[in-house]
DNA sequence: GCGACAG
DNA sequence: ATCTTGTCGC
């Protein structure tokens, strides 16, 4: 599918279509940032069609994205770390620094911090396999959380994982790969993925450009002995330590 | 009306 | 998100 015309006075990203920003994912925006809430979910709703459904190889260069927040002076500093998943080693790391201009509500998450977070790839020189969100992708009341929003504006594979359900879910068993289903209307929108025995489970959904499957061993692979992906746990040291620091 | 609600 | 240290257990 492709971008819609823009026949309206939309100042919004047409997905896709952005070029020059950066080598890596070619995206730019200034400010992105709807009139209120009801915008807010027709953007959702709109972008929700350029959404895809991928099958997902054994990702080499994962990019872990996160987001800090300090509600005394509203600053948000938004990072992303990609690692080399077959050394470990963290092969680059980007920051941006920025102002909450979108309040938090749940299921508008993206919109309070995406802003930021596309600054601060803007700066990636290299495309990695996967971006890990911190947050939910397709596991969300409109089937289009952060990892959604994130990929299809980047159009880049995305996945979300998130350290709280979206909705009650069924408990998986206590070892490390145990999983139960995240369901929405009797589909299968995400799974509760057990990494690490008897300790609480993480919420994985697929964002774009991936599936379910290859999403959950991705997750895994990221998490030999703790709970959060090894993206994701680099990504909010990053972000906070430059934060406070 | 009240509470709950990814981060 | 953030406010906050040590501590118990695998």
């Amino acid at each position: 599918m492709r971008a819609p015309s823009s026949g309206t006075a939309s100042t919004f990203p047409q997905p896709g279509t952005e070029r020059g920003y950066s080598r890596a994912v070619q995206f730019s925006v200034k400010d992105y940032r709807p009139d209120g809430e009801d915008a807010a979910i027709a953007e959702q709703e709109r972008l929700r069609a350029f959404r895809r459904d991928e099958p997902l190889a054994p990702p080499r260069l994962v990019t872990g994205v996160d987001v800090s927040y300090d509600p005394a002076s509203e600053r948000l500093v938004a990072a992303a770390v990609t690692v080399d998943v077959s050394t470990w080693d963290t092969v680059e790391e980007v920051t941006r620094s920025g102002t909450a201009r979108f309040p938090y509500i749940p299921g508008l998450l993206a919109f309070r911090e995406l802003p930021t977070l596309l600054e601060a790839l803007a700066d990636l020189e290299t495309a990695p396999d996967l971006f890990v969100c911190d947050g939910h992708g397709l596991a969300h009341p409109r089937a289009f959380g952060l990892a959604c929003h994130l990929g299809v504006l980047l159009d880049v594979p995305a996945i979300g994982v998130a350290k709280n359900a979206p909705w009650p879910t069924d408990a998986p068993g206590e070892e490390r790969g145990d999983t139960a289903p995240i369901l929405h209307e009797g589909a299968e929108v995400g799974r509760v993925l057990r990494t690490r025995t008897s300790v609480k489970p993480v919420y994985v959904s697929v964002g774009h450009r991936a599936d379910l499957d290859g999403a959950c061993a991705a997750v895994l692979e990221l998490t030999r002995g703790t709970r959060l992906p090894e993206t994701t746990r680099r990504a909010d040291a990053l972000s906070r330590r430059l934060l406070k620091g």
